[in-house]
DNA sequence: CGCCGTTCCTTTACATCTCAAGGAATCGGG
DNA sequence: CCCGATTCCTTGAGATGTAAAGGAACGGCG
């Protein structure tokens, strides 16, 4: 009704930003408590690399990129500190000598074995104290939200 | 009903990790095209300092570092290089030697002042495109949500 | 075959972030 | 007043992240 000319944030826009907010701050403070819970055995980013492995092993350095939402430098540098602590290895692609694949170690496969379900139950005490309905339309919300991201993104 | 015992992940569990993969996904999409947007002429870091010191000027280190949460130690580190390139300066706290406070300069103040639409703008075309009734909704949770986990962090 | 555009990875420079340790100043209780 | 605990900030080492540039290999097309 109001606020279709500019000249400060219109009421929707505010709220826009009040949601923002709010997922900036509940995203902080869960990944303070899960580096709390993991950092004496592995890195968040790390135990990121080892999961998205363990869920798909052999990917390549681009692949796993697209997977983090990192840069591919940035691809470069983590998997160097992987590799050089022994829970991964790099090994040639056959097929294209461009690639390299990334492979879990049997130490690193153990490890990521041992961490996912210490992962899994932090994330579910953080979240479980949550009323079981509002948790439950939360996920659908912020799928709907994931997926309206996506599409505006393919857009641009 | 079942999976009281273990032996992989209990439903419930599943589903909060799952919200927490969807939290987190939405969470670097966002800052994707946030960073995009305002890259050219600050980064996010500096953009959350500026807003925060707009909001309330002469914060302390500690302050800022319990605002942007954040470690004291980033910061120094921050403001540092914020006072380098002339956005912001330390002045010394009258009444305690300790304390450095941090005011924005003019400069600062006029970037601030011209970035903070910007970023409200783009804010809400990214979240705007969801209907208007799952918008409050998912605000509402994300409140609940962020109520919860403050609750759970202070128990600990 | 030969060239051109694309993809894949690395490298460089730099900003951001954490943790841990430490120096300086303040505060509170003897 | 003095001393121990606490608070505030900085420093140092190292991991993580980005952007940008560049080398190497692939793939298609004339």
């Amino acid at each position: 009704m109001s606020n279709i000319r500019e000249g400060g944030a219109s009421d929707a826009s505010k709220e826009s930003l009040s949601l923002w907010f709010r997922l900036l701050s509940c995203h902080a403070v869960m990944l303070d408590a899960l580096r709390r819970e993991l950092e004496s055995r592995i890195t968040l980013a790390r135990f990121d690399l080892l999961a998205s492995l363990y869920r798909e092993d052999g990917q390549t350095l681009a692949g796993i990129s697209r997977a983090l939402l990192v840069t591919a430098g940035n691809v470069t540098g983590l998997v160097d500190r992987a590799e050089r602590d022994g829970v991964v290895e790099r090994r040639p692609d056959p097929a294209d000598r461009r690639v390299a694949r990334v492979w879990l170690t049997d130490r690193g496969r153990a490890l990521i074995r041992e961490l996912l379900p210490i992962h899994a139950k932090q994330v579910h005490e953080l979240i479980g104290s949550m009323p079981a309905t509002d948790r439950k339309e939360l996920r659908r919300l912020l799928g709907g939200l994931r997926d309206h991201l996506h599409a505006e993104k393919s857009r641009s």
